[in-house]
DNA sequence: CTTGTAAGGTGAGCATGCTTATAATATATC
DNA sequence: GATATATTATAAGCATGCTCACCTTACAAG
């Protein structure tokens, strides 16, 4: 075959979740939120009032990053910034109420989304498709408990 | 459970494909080569001459992205570009022999790491990991062969 | 040849990740 | 109290993707 290459895990991986982020941001366009966005506010919405050091860590990614995200969705009313009384180094995050409201739809635009998306694969075959991919998660962390950690085996595939 | 979405298809494919992407940058970074200029020489070795259009084709980007990738490949001396003599709007690329040689290594270095993500899943999971990812990306393409770019109406594959 | 349309390549500028460095604050140690 | 270290947030700047806009060139129609 010519093209193993093209077929190997780096490519496919990345070119599924190219696609998926392709579409969920045409998607999701209409409520304003993007992809990167709407994942943070995943996390926001049931941790409320969270540093942005934590939303880094629960996010895996650089508090840095967390900043910028941070400054365009305030720009955008997504979250407010409010000091934290007890440690001035802090800025809690607070998600708006327009962004509750945005989260419930596009939640809805998400689960659709996957279903389109796992077309054709039998329950066994996505229940397989998540296992192998928290397994290349877990097997690639650095033990910070990335797709691993916390919750295990919800089976959940859309 | 408190977070199905963090096992979401979004979430878990967004999260290998980042930790895939962090391993292989770590790994690949001593022979100079980044991944998505990885990718690009992936196709460039097969199909040397390539117009960038071809090239944007192949790896489904925009040609603009082709375009400032190739800018920093040629920089960094592992591709050159040259006029076509027949269309003056033409510019093709080739892969110098500094690329081919990497290329060879870091073919081995990708399938390393293919294996240490994969471990623990069976030939069979690895199959159904495989399909599924294909199907993904079947199902979220416009039509024109995303991952399962072998043989879906590109045409010419030299 | 002239005109109109399509195609190849690129500039400007944005979003999201990164690394490296810095300022402010908290905390531990002396 | 003074000093050293760690933590929180951010600035500067890079890589890779994107959209929109533009220029050059090719090609088809008249």
């Amino acid at each position: 075959m010519k093209n193993d290459l093209r077929n190997s895990l780096g490519f496919l991986l990345h070119d599924a979740q190219r696609l998926l982020h392709k579409h969920f941001e045409a998607r999701g366009q209409e409520y304003g939120l993007s992809s990167a966005q709407w994942r943070l506010l995943v996390f926001l919405v049931k941790e409320d009032g969270a540093a942005q050091a934590r939303l880094a860590e629960l996010l895996e990614i650089e508090p840095i990053s967390v900043s910028r995200l941070i400054d365009r969705m305030e720009e955008g009313g997504w979250v407010e910034r409010r000091a934290d009384a007890n440690d001035r180094r802090v800025r809690m995050v607070f998600a708006t109420s327009k962004a509750r409201d945005a989260f419930e739809k596009v939640k809805s635009v998400a689960s659709d989304l996957y279903e389109i998306a796992l077309a054709g694969l039998s329950p066994a075959e996505r229940e397989t498709l998540m296992h192998a991919l928290r397994t290349v998660c877990d097997n690639l962390s650095d033990g910070k408990g990335a797709c691993d950690g916390t919750q295990r085996g919800t089976g959940s595939a859309g």
